[in-house]
This record gives C-alpha cells, structure tokens and sequence, in this order.
DNA sequence: ATTGTCACTTTGTCATGACATTCGCAGGTT
DNA sequence: AACCTGCGAATGTCATGACAAAGTGACAAT
C-alpha cells in the first residue's frame, strides 16, 4: 500500500519529468521495491509527493500502463502487475538490444552491392522497380555462436556505406550518424525453416525452424529509409510484445 | 497541406471526444482522403476546428503516432507516413480479428480436460505446481482450412466451460461473459517446425514451419487469467507490429 | 437476508494558459 | 558565396482547475 520511494528529480535536466519518474518507477517495479500486486498510492498524491501536477504524474503512469508493468482501474486505483514482465520489443534494433545486455557480439558482412529494386523492395520503399538500391547481407553472432541473418536494402540517397563501417558499429548506428533519424518501423514476424545455405551460415541443420522478421523503418518525415529481412535461430530468438487495451 | 474534412463530433456521446477525433483522421488516412505525405494542420488551429482544447488534441495524435498512422516532428508538423500501413496487432484474440474481416471460421475441441499445472502453466499464471488448471485444446479453421492449433489453460476459479460454449464464441468472448475483464497480455513470438500429428491436423507436411505464439492474458486486478501456446501455419498467418520512438 | 441508496475514493476526460525547444527560412554580414 | 543571426512557427512540456464515471463499502429499507 504505502510506498517509501526515493526518487530524486532533476528539472534542469532535458529529461522530462514524466519520463524521470516513470523510469525510476519502472526500475522500482524491476528490482521488487515495488512488489507485484502492489497498490500503488492514488495519482493525486504521488503528483503531490514528486511536486508535479496531476497530468504529468498521469503521463508517466500512462508509459508505465503500454510497458505492461501496471494496471489502473477506475475507482480502485493502480496495481503493479501480477505476473513477471519481460523487457518490451523497441526500435532500437538487435544490435542495442543485445549490446545493453552485455554479450560479445560480431557481425560479418557477407554482400555488400548495389542491385536494382525489385518489385517487393520497391514498394517497401516506395521506389520505382529497378531502380538502385544498396544491398547488404550480415551474419551476427553472440558469443561466437551465429544467431541471425540480415538481408537490409537501402537507398543511395539514404546513406552510403562501406563493409568496415558496416561491421563496427551496426546499420541503425551508422544511419544515424549519417543524419537519419528514425522514428517508427513496421514490423511483421513470422516463421521458416533454413534451406542448405542458411543452416550453414546459422550453425543448423537444413529445415530446422527459424524465426523471420520483415521491417520497414520510417524517418521523422514518414519516409521509408531502410528495409531488412531478417532470419533468427528459432532456438535463441523470439519476439516480445506487450498488448494493452 | 489545408484539409476539407468533414468531421462530426458527438459530445454527447459516451465514447471520448480524443477517440471520435482519433477515428475518424484514421480513417481519413486509411481511405485516401489524406493521402500519404500529406501535412496536416498545426494543432492549435486543428482543435480550434473542432471546438477542442489543445491537449484533447494532442491526445488524439498521440493515438495515431502510436499506431504509425502519422509522425510528428517539432518545429515542423505533422505528416501523414508515406508507406502503407498495415493494421496492427491487439488485444482482441485471432477470433475477433479474422471475424471483423469477414471470413468464415469454424472451431473444432479437441480435448477439454482438467489437468494439474506443469511447471511452467503454474508459473505463468502464478500458481502452485500441481494445482488443477483447465487445459483445452482447439483447432481453428478458416474457409475449411486449418489455420492454427490451439493450446490454452485456464485456472478453475477464473471460469468453468464446456465445449458447446468453446466451440461457438471463441475463448476471450467466453471469458468476458464469465465477467473477467482483458487488459494486457504479454505474447512471445517464435518458430518451429511441424511434428506428425501438428502436422496431419493442420493440413501440412512433417517439418513444415510453424509461428509459434504464447501468450499470457492478466484482468483488470493484473492477475493472469489465462494462457496458451498457439501454432500457425507459416504460409497463412504472421504477426505485425508498429514500433514507435 | 437481500436489495437499494448514498457517500467517498480514484481514475477518466476536458479546458485554459504558459513557457521551452527545435526547425526552417529570410536577411544580413563577412 | 558562405556563414551567422534572428524571427516565426510548430510541437514538447508542465501547471491548475473542474467535472464525469465507476468501483467500494456502509447503512437503511424492504
């Protein structure tokens, strides 16, 4: 019921506040200072316990509500959830995702060349078939072990890259240096097995299962920038989502 | 750039005035009659236009920023997305997905039988190992043709149900006239490969791929109230995200 | 014992106002 | 011609205030 939460915020900081004091609770709901089942105290007074007004206490009650940690009801109040909660999928691409957790990844560019669009690619980045598009092929690895190949297409006009750039520091880093930024993805998740070429490269048996993902990243001017499809070792890789009403 | 739709709010109505405004520009989007690309209006003036406030406004965009209808960017505007969208994925079970759009679907149980939890049941729905769940298996078919095999438990003291009832409604509208309330679930996606008997139900061959999903559904209290582990044909079925910043 | 009512609590919705931050552009300076 | 500066425009953040809707529990009436 009551909580005695420490949390410090900085309003000279850029961070926003909702975000300041969603994190720290979300960190609180992490690491069980903030148990399951917990009820929360009521948004009136924790706006008033952080010295913020009741919308912005509401906003990052609201962050907290689409990450699944915790759920409002109206009249009772906030409960944290009951059941364990996984890390939410993000537009961060693999490479920070894996980064952030501390495993020793390399990447291996296989194909770096420029083809002409064909009709699929075309139309993910609503460009003309046959025109020239970049096309790159990667292997990752974790710990040595292979775990996903990546087939991305992206335009000249977009970036242009090279296979050392390439391997250092992962294709959404290095779009991003180059000026992209990126705001949104589409995203469909779906299944294969791996014909002969790919379980070699991926360390598997031909016809074992393999997770597929096609994405196509969008810009802050709603423009396709980059589109991929990705292959993952069905036994080291799954997709997480949290859906909320 | 300027806009001539014709929108109607109802302030009377109990569905919120940011859910009417949000609605109805998404459907102006998905018709055409805001083409991709397009630059809508400055907030300001557009909740002038319909009589709103600001943040009343802004949360009707925020709406279609997260489902990746639109992207905003300060100093500049907001931009209707220049790829096409799919619709996305929600709370809702596969049932009411695919009977929104039209198809005809048939249920077949399996088996319906109470069994005590596994290790991994009880601990997705926070019981203790050995306690008695409902188990149900189903097969779902799409136009007569198999589409997904369906596994799911559910504790006794959530609902009781038998398989006239299974077979007709589907499993979430069953439990919602049982009064339990969804409001998150979090899902895993994945890939594997068909056994015999998957296979022989499903209509494919023996080593076919499979999208594998499992899904945990907790109420409004955020207790799991149910979960399953479902197999989709591969050529039939994927999931679909939208990722925004 | 059941039902209905009422008060209270808590979240949901909406309005108004203010200032900060960022982007793009025009115009002036070097 | 290239660079810098300042201005306007648009979204981002935050505060305050108010009422609505829904759940909970207590109490009274049947």
């Amino acid at each position: 019921m009551s909580d005695q939460l420490e949390i410090t915020l900085d309003r000279s900081s850029p961070v926003p506040l909702y975000h300041q004091v969603a994190s720290a609770l979300e960190q609180a709901i992490r690491d069980g200072t903030l148990p399951p089942e917990t009820k929360l105290e009521n948004e009136i007074d924790l706006a008033k316990r952080f010295n913020l007004s009741r919308p912005t206490m509401r906003q990052a009650m609201d962050q907290l509500v689409r990450d699944g940690l915790v759920v409002r009801r109206r009249g009772v109040g906030t409960q944290v959830v009951g059941a364990p909660v996984r890390r939410n999928l993000r537009l961060s691409s693999l490479y920070d995702d894996l980064q952030t957790e501390g495993a020793v990844q390399r990447t291996e560019v296989l194909s770096l060349e420029r083809v002409p669009a064909s009709a699929d690619v075309a139309e993910r980045l609503q460009l003309r078939v046959g025109e020239e598009v970049q096309h790159v092929v990667r292997l990752r690895s974790v710990d040595e072990r292979p775990l996903a190949l990546m087939e991305n297409w992206v335009p000249p006009h977009v970036a242009e890259f090279s296979r050392e750039t390439l391997a250092a520091g992962g294709l959404y880093n290095l779009l991003r240096t180059a000026g992209v930024d990126f705001r949104m993805a589409h995203q469909r998740v779906g299944a294969d097995v791996a014909d002969a070429r790919q379980a070699k490269l991926l360390g598997v048996e031909t016809g074992d299962p393999l997770v597929t993902m096609d994405r196509t990243a969008l810009d802050s001017g709603g423009r396709a920038v980059e589109c991929g499809h990705h292959l993952y070792r069905a036994d080291r890789y799954s997709f997480d989502t949290t859906l909320v009403n």
